[in-house]
DNA sequence: GTACAAGTTGAAGCTAACTTGAAGTCAAGG
DNA sequence: CCTTGACTTCAAGTTAGCTTCAACTTGTAC
């Protein structure tokens, strides 16, 4: 396949598919300076897309993809715990956001002038 | 107070100082070319560091601030829901790594090749 | 008068995952 | 023959929030 038919297949767009291949994700062949994709590319970037989605980088997926981490599990349960830091972190910023919503200021200028007591956002 | 001194007592580098200024976070005039800051700046700081913590990009604080919004606890209702997203979109990604734990394959390689009912990455 | 710390500007570098653009190649169809 | 469309490479642009660098100036202490 050509990497506009690899692209079509995959809903990926050409560039990306070159951007994959430029990086060592995906490996081509070229045929007159044109490269060709196996069949098995398009289940790779399947892969790829579900290790995407569950918040794996490019280089990590490569690096898992190419053996180079013994076992892929450990890499899944360290990203575990960073998703549960990161949802942690975000739950934090919701609380401090709903906690300003209760602030008594009116303009937002205000907060920066009153007491700890007083102000939502100096707490 | 220079730059210097504004880093220090307000815990940031300061490059960062700097920076914000010359984003329109902060204000300073120059005296023999040096940049003088008054000690409120040092209050809209904290305000700024505030808000960084609640997830507001510096360039929304820097609206918020200069009133271009007119009721900033709009923008803030906005970033509840943003946040909202964030969370979903993040235990979502948990979600999938734990199916993920939970793939029979022994290589990652191997959860390519299997079909919708047998592994979890292609769920 | 000189050494040193701290200030200045503007530009470039950093991260990730691509996209876009320029300039050129190549094969097929009319 | 010529156009069209799909491809090629390489470089640069995009996002945010700074940091770092180079080359220079200024203020203070000795």
């Amino acid at each position: 396949m050509t990497v506009g038919q690899v692209a079509k297949r995959s809903g990926l767009r050409a560039s990306a598919v070159r951007y994959y291949e430029s990086i060592g994700l995906l490996r081509a062949v070229r045929v007159h300076g044109r490269r060709q994709f196996t069949e098995d590319a398009i289940a790779r970037l399947t892969l790829i897309s579900a290790a995407k989605d569950a918040s794996f980088s490019l280089d990590e997926i490569r690096r898992i993809l190419a053996g180079d981490r013994p076992d892929w599990r450990q890499a899944a349960i360290a990203k575990l715990k960073e998703l549960d830091v990161a949802i942690a972190r975000t739950a934090a910023q919701h609380a401090a956001v709903s906690r300003l919503l209760g602030c008594p200021c009116q303009t937002i200028a205000e907060c920066a002038s009153k007491t700890r007591e007083l102000c939502s956002l100096n707490r």
